[in-house]
DNA sequence: ACTATATAGTCAATCAAGTTGACTACATTA
DNA sequence: TAATGTAGTCAACTTGATTGACTATATAGT
């Protein structure tokens, strides 16, 4: 195995083709498992949504996109079965997005292939060094947004 | 620091936050440099012109999107100053993308944004730590793409 | 040499996922 | 109760992709 081509690359080009390796396949593989209209953007909005549901203002909040955006994806997801939108229990000009039986079954299926990605992944570098890498990328994280979760980018370098 | 709120995080995830935190200060700190037009998407488009430029058709399977989406993206970058169009030596239809000036002076911005990057992350985790995630990552990577550098992602999980 | 086909690049129309601004209905505060 | 704020949607626009059609040049087969 000849990784040391890709010792030269700088961490973020590392950290892009990781994660761009790690993307690619879970939606291949939702992919043939009947999920193809399940995009890479709307994974991260799930985990908003769960366990509880959200609100379109919390869901944009955590998202760091438009209130709009959030609207126009929960139509789209609305529509292909995966969400549904539920008045507010208190206030009467909210809705509350809640993930329908299909949505549920898309999360597992993402976490198991996920699992197993990763698995396969500690197989290749060992169990201890994947603890290590996790805890690690953890550290630079929770630097960098000072302990709390913040918005993403949807570009790449 | 509460580096133990992300550790429950899986690793696709914690790859694209980390990836995000990195990508978001290096174009933060662009701008500040006066390279507000340069986006995150046209890094990995010099990457393929350096040293030496490249054709069109190169870009395009190299990035993985279509050779009318690269030369729009050429359009941009010419119109504002990064690169310039050359005649192709021996084939009269093709042409060379090469750096101006001013894409020589965002690509040394950029190693040097970067690398303090590194650099601090370096310190929060350690050298040695540092060399180990690198390591890893670049295994993890060459077993994906079986060695070759292979097309990336635009969307996140 | 000549015709077939393949390739490099561009143009035009469309799409996907975001934006801003305007609006309605309901909530909250003074 | 009047003034202001907030949740969500609608419409128009932007950006970075797509597919399909086209021109000019290269290359392969006979």
């Amino acid at each position: 195995m000849n990784h040391q081509l890709f010792n030269k690359f700088d961490l973020t080009t590392l950290l892009s083709l990781s994660f761009s390796a790690s993307i690619n396949e879970l939606h291949e593989r939702l992919s043939e498992s009947g999920f193809g209209d399940f995009r890479p953007v709307h994974g991260f909005m799930f985990k908003c949504i769960i366990p509880n549901g959200a609100t379109g203002v919390e869901l944009s909040e955590y998202l760091g996109i438009t209130k709009q955006a959030v609207s126009k994806m929960v139509d789209y997801l609305e529509k292909n079965g995966y969400v549904m939108r539920q008045s507010h229990p208190t206030d009467k000009r909210g809705k509350i997005i809640v993930l329908t039986e299909r949505g549920w079954l898309v999360v597992k299926a993402k976490e198991k292939i996920l699992s197993e990605i990763e698995g396969r992944w500690s197989e290749n570098i060992g169990n201890e060094r994947m603890q290590m890498l996790k805890e690690d990328l953890s550290k630079l994280i929770s630097e960098e947004n000072e302990g709390k979760l913040s918005p993403f980018v949807r570009l790449i370098w």
